[in-house]
DNA sequence: TGTATGACCGTTC
DNA sequence: AGAACGGCCATAC
């Protein structure tokens, strides 16, 4: 994938979402340095099933809501891979959202400590 | 080329 | 504090 396909570099960044940690569209959008493009970037997720790869139920809205669930197959799919991950849901809401946060800019941050 | 749509977000009543 | 509104960006047709 070349860095200027905006659904790829989504996708990186997706993949990086350590386990048991959830990211909201909007810090996704941040740290790809356009803030305001959060729907478009939830329009990438809609179009992530063509990689695998993706730990697409990972990415919730802003409030911790599994807005998505419904793209996946089956009815509680998202739920259930989260819940397999050791997250607490309130109906289909992220309990312990706050605690669980994944903010994708602690990874560049890191990386520029790293010396890059 | 123009219009319509969406797995969103921040501000304003 | 909760609901409603508008804006913004990247695709699809």
């Amino acid at each position: 994938m070349s860095s200027d396909d905006f659904f790829g570099r989504v996708y990186e960044v997706v993949k990086q979402i350590p386990y048991g940690k959830v990211t909201s569209y909007g810090a996704i959008a941040r740290v790809l340095g356009t803030p305001r493009s959060s729907r478009a970037v939830g329009y990438a997720m809609n179009a992530s099933h063509n990689d695998p790869e993706v730990p697409a139920h990972r990415v919730v809205n802003r409030n911790g809501i599994l807005t998505g669930k419904h793209h996946f197959p089956g009815t509680n799919l998202m739920r259930q891979l989260l819940e397999s991950e050791g997250l607490i849901l309130e109906e289909d809401q992220i309990k312990n959202f706050k605690e669980n946060f994944w903010d994708p800019m602690t990874l560049l941050n890191m990386q520029n400590k790293r010396g890059y």
